[in-house]
DNA sequence: CCTTTGTCCTAA
DNA sequence: TGAGTTAGGACAAAGG
């Protein structure tokens, strides 16, 4: 009994590799396609003539439904075997061009994920060893290896290269202890300080071999590092060759295999997971830049260790006990960094509950994106119900400006400026369940007139779908099950302590199906993906928008609420209403914004204009119109109190700010959030945000106008005098960063920042594609900001001089003006240097001062 | 000078 | 080889 953790293949052998390293090997499955037939009457015929086919072993026919589309009836279909999964692709073009061959499917499904569907096993997933599913639900225990490696930087100041510059130490770090070690760092000299978790070598030659010893000899489960797939393997295995020795890592006694794909590397150590977080915490958070030290110092608050590049060159080469005493402590530091934030992160719970319900590979379920856990989990359901799945498209070029696009969510228009007692609900899983509800599946759309009198419905836009009395369909049946699942496992974290490992193992489980549920609609309107169908996709959409557009109106049509003994009712429950009876409470509701699934719900109370709502009468207005709406709504649809929003401003679509407030505990907690606001950008400077930031909580949470604008003027002054600009502290906060997404050559119109990053280049810094340019900009006589701007190390070495007005006027100004424009502050009061506004047709509109605003009494 | 386009980032 | 979707704000550059 194992849980798998890796599936390997040569020709038809398989082996699959447990957590611990068992090993099981299988060699009696075969890879096949299905191919569809023109005429069911040559059978016969073209089963003969296919098994004439050198590479055919095995010819079947049988009874199939077809991939799309709603069918009654299954089709006859040849299941064709061949003995090497590397045919199938011979095979698919060869079948494909036979005589009598209509159509081929199943013929692009990687043979490993054909074992795992066909036998019902998955990544993660216990078997016997026979490779029968357990179905256990428990994890064995993953022994973690984190490593890290210290090249010998090169005098050019550039980064080291494999072909020139050695490694001089190894760190490691262990998840459980190895030899009671946490960590262990091997040194390429003798000069090692004297610790049994330090070990010295002759070189890097007999480092290296040793390395191999520990691997072996500790034998993780998982080795995680950060940028191991795109530096330090690709490196090392380049290392390991100029050494002339073998870096047999795999559980197999394979070496060490670095797949190179057009954008990326990936490192392969059969058996084996390799997990890089550089990219996993790119994806997962946003901060300003992605080096350990930012990294670190966000998620662990523990720094890593200062070394300037060039002292660590000095340090070893001085190569005393106690120089590289320091390199030691340098790069011990960052193995136990990146175990710690796995920890911390929980990347590899999520993952693992990914590969758990999916069934695809561990190692699967990291590198690769939505599209393999999606294929897996309609596979499993095609094959129940005796359906063949699509091939992925083919899709010649890559011409992007030719796909076909289709319309999205609806965003109400925000109602503008400062309102107070807003109440947030939202759908639960908004789109899943109108897949479910409408039963939008691939297997339900009608595309054949005979069936138009089967009982159906017909989206806004989008296709035309049996009814789910007819028939359920794959997609929504799978959602459902998730659903389920996921409100099932939240029920049971309820009851938990939320420290507890099992409350965390829920936790990631129910992340992981939230994911899962989400991307199924995506998946739809991907033009790679097997389900590619944008009569779905638009039928998800447009039912989205017209029910969010009919809920706003229901709500809006409500009149007024009565609270009666901190009840709601509506004016139809409530019958007779005795206007003199004051402990009744009125309260009309307005909704005031909504974005996709959600609505903003403004109460006002009557004869309380200017005073506040209670917090509980609040939610439970908004729980009384969810539960009204979700009475409309086709199951499992529905509508869900979310939050309160005792003071909200509405800039534009998608940015906003609000005072929120949350019952924690029975007690209630606010929190300033914004929404789309620069304070949540990484393409302004820090400081910018900060200023917002300090500008919203005066307004929204001390009801300090006055104070607001005292933070902005000041702080505009105090940047437009900046003269010093000397080291890294002084410009540090104005430092703006952008994404340098694709090769120079192919922008259009030249941006700031890919000048910033051509000259970066020029100069000799390596830049990957992804990486986050950071830039100033600086005075001097050019017009355009591109040709002001560099780097802020750029700057400080040549003693140029930040462009202070600059930043005023197109960073620090405008962010604050709209914000609090909002409140009746004019241009000048924030910047007495303001440009003046030019009104063109239109009057402007007129907005009470800030004096009266303020003049409202907001006690919560 | 004013409008359009390209790009990035974010919300959902 | 493999990459889930659209909506929308905001800027700088490019275009007329």
């Amino acid at each position: 009994m194992m849980q798998i953790l890796d599936i390997t293949s040569r020709k038809n052998q398989l082996e699959i590799f447990g957590v611990g390293g068992q090993i099981i090997k299988y060699n009696n499955f075969y890879p096949y396609l299905y191919a569809l037939l023109k005429d069911n009457k040559r059978i016969p015929e073209i089963v003969a003539n296919l098994n004439m086919n050198a590479t055919i072993t095995k010819v079947e026919v049988c009874e199939k439904f077809l991939p799309l589309g709603y069918q009654i009836e299954k089709q006859k279909m040849l299941r064709i075997y061949t003995n090497d999964p590397k045919n199938i692709r011979f095979l698919r073009d060869e079948v494909k061009r036979f005589p009598g061959i209509a159509d081929i499917f199943e013929a692009d499904i990687l043979y490993k994920n054909r074992f795992i569907i066909d036998k019902g096993i998955g990544g993660m997933q216990y078997i016997d060893n026979c490779c029968n599913n357990l179905h256990y639900d428990k994890n064995e225990e993953l022994k973690i290896l984190s490593i890290d490696f210290e090249m010998l930087p090169p005098d050019s100041g550039k980064m080291p290269e494999a072909t020139n510059d050695q490694i001089i130490m190894a760190s490691l770090a262990f998840s459980p202890t190895y030899q009671k070690n946490e960590t262990m760092v091997l040194v390429a000299s003798k000069n090692v300080p004297m610790a049994n978790d330090v070990i010295g070598f002759r070189g890097e030659t007999t480092l290296l071999r040793y390395l191999t010893e520990i691997v072996r000899d500790y034998n993780p489960d998982i080795i995680i590092g950060y940028n191991i797939d795109e530096f330090d393997f690709p490196y090392v295995a380049a290392r390991y060759a100029q050494n002339g020795i073998d870096c047999r890592w795999g559980r197999n006694e394979s070496m060490i295999y670095i797949k190179t794909l057009a954008m990326s590397k990936q490192t392969q150590i059969t058996g084996r997971v390799v997990l890089d977080l550089l990219p996993l915490i790119r994806k997962n958070y946003s901060y300003q830049n992605y080096t350990l030290r930012t990294v670190s110092h966000e998620l662990l608050k523990w720094d890593k260790i200062d070394l300037d590049i060039r002292d660590m060159k000095k340090f070893w080469l001085e190569n005393t006990v106690e120089s590289i005493t320091k390199v030691v402590d340098y790069a011990r530091r960052d193995a136990h960094l990146v175990l710690k934030l796995l920890e911390k992160t929980k990347l590899l719970d999520r993952f693992i509950a990914i590969s758990k319900k999916t069934g695809l590979l561990l190692q699967d379920c990291i590198n690769g994106g939505q599209t393999g856990k999606i294929d897996m989990l309609i596979m499993k359901k095609f094959i129940l119900q005796n359906r063949v799945i699509a091939m992925k498209p083919e899709i010649e070029g890559s011409l992007e400006d030719e796909e076909v696009k289709y319309e999205g969510a609806i965003i109400l228009t925000p109602k503008k400026g400062y309102l107070k007692d807003v109440v947030v609900v939202d759908y639960r899983s908004l789109y899943p369940t109108i897949m479910i509800s409408q039963n939008y599946s691939p297997d339900t759309i009608i595309l054949d007139n005979k069936f138009m009198n089967v009982p159906n419905h017909k989206a806004v836009v989008g296709g035309t779908f049996v009814n789910r009395d007819v028939q359920i369909g794959v997609v929504p049946e799978i959602l459902l099950e998730l659903l389920n699942e996921r409100m099932a496992i939240k029920k049971d974290m309820k009851k938990l302590d939320k420290e507890s490992d099992e409350y965390v193992y829920l936790d990631a489980k129910q992340y992981a199906i939230k994911i899962l549920l989400n991307s199924f609609y995506g998946y739809t309107g991907y033009t790679r993906s097997r389900l590619y169908i944008l009569d779905i996709a638009s039928a998800v959409t447009s039912f989205g928008r017209k029910n969010i557009l009919d809920t706003k109106e229901m709500i809006n049509t409500l009149g007024k609420l009565i609270i009666r003994d901190g009840k709601i009712f509506t004016k139809d429950e409530i019958g007779e209403i005795d206007y003199n009876d004051d402990t009744l409470k009125f309260v009309g509701v307005n909704v005031v914004y909504g974005d996709t699934d959600s609505l903003f719900i403004e109460c006002k109370q009557d004869f309380c204009n200017y005073g506040a709502m209670n917090l509980d009468d609040i939610k439970a207005i908004g729980e009384k119109i969810a539960e009204i709406a979700t009475k409309r709504l086709p199951e499992p649809m529905a509508l869900l109190y979310e939050k309160i929003a005792k003071r909200i401003v509405f800039e534009q679509k998608k940015k906003y700010a609000m005072l929120r407030y949350d019952l924690v505990k029975g007690e209630w907690k606010k929190e300033i959030a914004t929404s789309g606001m620069e304070t949540k950008r990484r393409d302004w400077s820090p400081r910018v945000g900060e200023t917002l930031k300090a500008c919203i909580t005066q307004v929204l949470e001390y009801d300090n106008i006055d104070e607001a604008v005292n933070i902005a003027a000041k702080t505009i002054k105090e940047i437009i005098n900046l003269s010093k600009f000397n080291c890294i502290d002084d410009v540090k906060d104005l430092i703006i960063t952008r994404k340098y997404t694709k090769s120079s050559n192919l922008y259009k119109v030249e941006q700031v920042h890919i000048k910033v990053a051509k000259k970066m280049m020029a100069r000799g810094i390596n830049l990957t594609l992804g990486d986050r340019i950071q830039y100033l900009i600086y005075t001097g006589s050019a017009e355009k900001a591109s040709d002001r701007a560099d780097t802020p190390e750029y700057i400080l070495a040549n003693g140029l001089k930040i462009d202070t007005r600059y930043y005023v006027e197109k960073q620090f100004f405008q962010p604050l003006k709209r914000f609090l424009n909002c409140f009746g502050v004019l241009d000048n009061e924030i910047w007495i240097d303001a440009p003046r506004v030019r009104r063109k047709h239109s009057k402007p509109e007129t907005i009470n001062s800030h004096k009266q605003l303020s003049l409202f009494n907001f006690e919560v």
